[in-house]
DNA sequence: TCGAGAAGCGCG
DNA sequence: AAAGCGCGCTTCTCGA
């Protein structure tokens, strides 16, 4: 592995080439998007009115709390002192005001985030059929060695919903050209796999086997539920915040051939997983260790440091053990991270070095978007994936491409 | 009127 | 015993 200094430094000029190019926005869909945003936040705003009775602004915490009082609701509370209305909270209750409220925030999120920023920055920089987003770098924010990216955060446009496609949709190629993205598949989980040399999490990668099925297939639980609870073990997570995700993800109440997912079941998942992935519970414990021994300085592989004083916090006592654990898991966090991150820099470099027709435009932690002329996408494609194709200590980092002509496409 | 902090939410 | 990590950005709220 390459140094992390040596990666910086190599990458610096190929971020730099990326935010000239930029990214060309349609001002035809997104001004037809936001006019599609703007009718359905009306009309969200109207079903409000109408179910409670007066005016509520939805955006406020306050507001939606006073009105929850009023209809007798309780639920938790903010450090604060007001009732909690996030969509955690606001979904323990069936009611069309609140789905109402969920249904305008998250419009006025599409909005007021992506759409009309994006919009405004794009006018700086005109082009045909649209403008330009020029996305700031920044290179030495993220302390793991991920990159940020400012003015918009383009690693934070919507992809998980219809709508948040339809954003991203915007974003095209230029004419004549075609989108490319590579993406490596389970990055993190591989890193995990590699650095902890657990036999099982090995094998299920040599043989090409899907992670999660087998997980399930292990733990006797549904693929869903067993992907999240892997990310989670990854890096800490309690059985409070898995049942809550679950809860979220609407799988609460299993099928009867599956156990139920009150909060004890996820307890118990989460001391299962660890045992049956034994490796990557001794990685734990030895990256804490190591860390503590080199005098609170966690390590990537590449050699990226960052400084965990938390980790010499001793005693049991509040808030004493909550800081000390908390910087026990950022400190594995940052190996696997951090260590992820490398691996994309790296594979930057080699397509950079090696796929001059590729012209990149986003990094986005575990994938590659970039331009490439029409006629010889498929070819320039397969060559990207030639490049980031890797193997990481005996496990292969593969990438799944596409081509398209618009990124809500790829 | 301005700025900081809280709350909330988008992404990998 | 108990525990998600890493970000950026927007609106609301409250005090200087």
């Amino acid at each position: 592995m390459t140094s992390t200094e040596e990666l910086d430094l190599a990458t610096w000029p190929i971020f730099s080439k990326m935010s000239r190019r930029g990214l060309l926005v349609s001002f035809d869909k997104m001004e037809a998007l936001l006019a599609d945003v703007q009718a359905q936040m009306e009309e969200q705003l109207a079903l409000i009115e109408c179910f409670a009775g007066r005016k509520l602004n939805p955006m406020s915490g306050d507001d939606v709390a006073r009105w929850m009082v009023e209809q007798h609701m309780g639920g938790k509370h903010t450090k604060g002192g007001r009732l909690t209305t996030g969509k955690q909270a606001l979904q323990q209750h069936e009611h069309p005001v609140l789905d109402a409220v969920l249904s305008y925030r998250g419009l006025e999120k599409l909005e007021s985030t992506f759409i009309l920023p994006t919009l405004e920055i794009a006018k700086r920089d005109p082009a045909p059929g649209g403008g330009i987003i020029h996305p700031r770098w920044r290179l030495t924010k993220v302390r793991s060695g991920r990159v940020a990216s400012e003015s918009p955060n383009l690693l934070a446009f919507p992809s998980r919903t219809e709508m948040g496609k339809r954003v991203r949709s915007c974003f095209i190629a230029r004419p004549g050209f075609k989108l490319i993205s590579a993406d490596y598949s389970q990055l993190e989980p591989r890193t995990s796999a590699v650095l902890s040399q657990d036999e099982r999490l090995l094998a299920i990668y040599r043989e090409g086997r899907d992670l999660y099925i087998e997980v399930g297939t292990d733990l006797g639980v549904p693929r869903t539920v067993a992907k999240t609870l892997t990310l989670g073990t990854f890096y800490g997570m309690g059985g409070q915040k898995l049942f809550e995700s679950l809860v979220a993800e609407g799988v609460v109440q299993g099928d009867p051939s599956v156990p139920v997912f009150d909060l004890e079941t996820c307890d118990a998942l989460l001391k299962r997983w660890f045992e049956v992935y034994s490796g990557v519970k001794r990685l734990v414990d030895e990256t804490v260790v190591a860390a503590r021994q080199a005098g609170g300085w966690a390590y990537t592989v590449g050699g990226r440091g960052r400084l965990l004083p938390g980790l010499f916090l001793s005693g049991w006592g509040w808030p004493l053990a909550k800081l000390r654990e908390e910087a026990e898991r950022q400190c594995f966090n940052h190996l696997i991270q951090g260590t992820a991150a490398e691996t994309m820099k790296a594979a930057q470099v080699r397509v950079d070095a090696n796929v001059p027709e590729f012209m990149p435009q986003l990094q986005i932690h575990d994938e590659l978007v970039g331009e490439v002329r029409e006629d010889r996408a498929e070819e320039v494609a397969a060559r990207v994936a030639a490049q980031m194709h890797t193997t990481f200590q005996g496990v292969e980092l593969k990438t799944d491409v596409s081509i398209a002509d618009c990124w809500g496409d790829l």
